[in-house]
DNA sequence: GTGGTCTAGACCACC
DNA sequence: GTGGTCTAGACCACA
């Protein structure tokens, strides 16, 4: 039921901003089913000793997905992640994501890689990252 | 052969860098073949004030195109875009791609879509980017 | 004659503290009428078993009613609901109601709600908490 | 079309943190439509000076406002005071609006405040809030 | 000029 | 034990 800090790492030298690494890794492990509602994140204090960071950096990290309905704080305990509730119309989020597939599939052609280059790698990844 | 100014549109607003949203759209009209190689940028002074940005904003994106080869300057007539060549493996590149399409499915999840949603969406955009 | 612990409930996550919650929820009761001066809270224990939570935090709540008048310690029977006093001037107390009121239209404003939404509203709450 | 620093207070004794008081004041200036949309926050620098707090106090302040969507980054300009848009339901906002308002009534009764004095103090604050 | 990030370290409220 | 707040000060990215 805990989480523990050595599913996360973080890449100093990635440019992005280290709490946001922290929120990504967050969103990817519960969209790969890897951590589960009901879990409780690692404390801020454990968590900022493991990755060698700054305990405010992860606070940081945690305050931002509460707001954004990822995790709640337990009082007394820590931050549990919250049962995922899904916003929005269907066409909403379709567009949602289009907005979003729509750099890679730019990326992809730069890169010279056609559909049947392309399709397979999406499956791959859909596998991986189950329903 | 020579790109209208009115083609690009930035969001200061949009939490993206102007200068970055500049550079991914020549990305994204090149993928898309609504801009070829050989044609030439609009000049710094005239996208600036087209878009009202301020001019080393532009020279910063058209640099940076430059540096990625996506660009070259032709002295004395401005920003040509560049035939377009690949490199790396193709193993590397798909490695690329995969970094690249990794977050858009992990937000696809997220927002609690199914791979019979997802798929058709990215065969629309395969046809609006064509190989 | 006794108050009984399942009246009230405390959500953990809340944002306030378990203790603040407590604390508005015998003060809710009574504005209420439905518990009453004389009447005798659950113990310390009882109380903390049924909420499921630490002791230490029923006792806090209650010995913050005490300082603040709203129960008193009978020595060996527990805490007693006692008959409620007004203090300060008039125009004190409405002083202390407006700086209470004056976020709750902020944010109905900000809810975008017309004054003939919100009386009734209030209305429908002096009811429910008579006089 | 700029908002004065001067418009803002904080008190370093309340209790509530300096953030959240800055984030009341922005919301409670906008329902009283003494700042619109459109208009630009007082620099953080500025703000930080003025207030004599910390600058990544402001910043923190600011940020929140960001994510809740009352203002936008403007890049290389500031803060700007959002359109702002209202959702949920009709009786989704007054079931906000309840639980806003029900703590300003037991509040009233507890101070002995009858019908009659609470009513014209909610007219007057809605007319100095108008809608 | 604008805001954003991070650190080190102090202090607080709550459970 | 938990997270939250604030400071002072450094440094960065962006326009």
């Amino acid at each position: 039921m805990a989480i523990l800090p050595e599913q996360f790492e973080i890449h100093p030298t990635s440019g992005a901003p280290i709490y946001r690494q922290l929120m990504d890794q967050v969103l990817a492990l519960l969209a790969g089913k890897q951590i589960q509602p009901g879990e409780m994140l690692p404390s801020v204090r454990e968590m900022a000793v493991a990755l060698g960071v700054n305990p405010m950096t992860i606070s940081k990290a945690y305050s931002r997905l509460e707001l954004e309905g990822i995790v709640e704080r337990v009082r007394g305990r820590g931050m549990m992640i919250r049962e995922q509730k899904i916003e929005g119309s269907l066409s909403k989020r379709l567009q949602d994501l289009e907005t979003a597939l729509q750099p890679a599939i730019v990326r992809a052609r730069q890169l010279g890689l056609r559909d049947d280059q392309i399709t397979p790698l999406l499956h791959k990844l859909l596998r991986e990252i189950p329903e």
